[in-house]
DNA sequence: CCTTGACCTCAAGTCGACTTGAGGTTCTAC
DNA sequence: GTAGAACCTCAAGTCGACTTGAGGTCAAGG
């Protein structure tokens, strides 16, 4: 156990890409935890650095850092749950991204003037009729 | 040219399933446009649907409402800019997803207790080295 | 005539995730 | 011993996309 290797906020910071004052601010939420203080200063285990990465992958997957808070809790036994939900909602917005990145790439060689009245933008509402007028 | 069938903006609000306060704000935007306004109230010519569903499948591509002001201006030339490098973007975005949907699907069933300790999530750290610590 | 409901404007509030600023302490190097 | 960097707290500001609230107008129905 090596015991003096600790790093500081900024250092946490620059390790991680993740500007000082969002630490702080994960701190002040409880998703990270300083396992000192040294003359006021905030000591954190390199530990943190996997756990910095970890909430910054969670917000891309769409994750809240009140449900990145839920999933970093090991009392939390319902995280399973939350992330059958999360998965469900990806694949959902993946099914939209997709039919959006094909409309658009049609949308982009059609040499219409006016993209809102492109006609396969019109010929994709039609497809999702809840969308009509 | 029927000529009486101009829609309030609760007909509006009602027929695309978007709150009255934000057709107003659209409004304010100048994204739609009352074709006249009877005592002070607007109407809108039927069409204003169209463009409201337009909105929102922007705004669902990823466009911003500025943007979005972008595509609906036909004065406008480089829309077809905007489109493009927004297409990047989603194709960006769908790489991501896709491992992402990848990795939480393996954490769903991986019987880890906490997730931030998931082995897989650090596999999957591993494989995007600028992650690291 | 009077109420009800839909509409109006304008200002201010909300939410999440931070950032910025003021004012102060502490560590490091010379 | 002193300058400057890095740290601290706490309050307030920012951004986008709206929503909410106060206070008021207007047409239709009983």
């Amino acid at each position: 156990m090596p015991g003096g290797a600790d790093l500081s906020i900024g250092a946490v910071a620059e390790a991680t890409g993740v500007a000082v004052s969002a630490l702080r601010y994960y701190d002040e939420l409880g998703l990270i935890v300083p396992v000192d203080r040294v003359a006021g200063q905030r000591r954190f285990s390199p530990d943190v650095c996997g756990t910095v990465n970890f909430i910054r992958r969670a917000q891309r997957f769409g994750f809240s850092l009140e449900e990145v808070g839920v999933l970093l809790d090991d009392t939390e036994r319902d995280w399973v749950g939350l992330v059958a939900a999360k998965l469900n909602d990806l694949r959902q917005q993946r099914v939209e991204l997709d039919s959006m990145i094909h409309l658009l790439a049609e949308v982009q060689t059609c040499g219409c003037e006016v993209v809102a009245s492109c006609p396969r933008i019109e010929t994709d509402l039609a497809e999702h009729p809840e969308t009509a007028c």
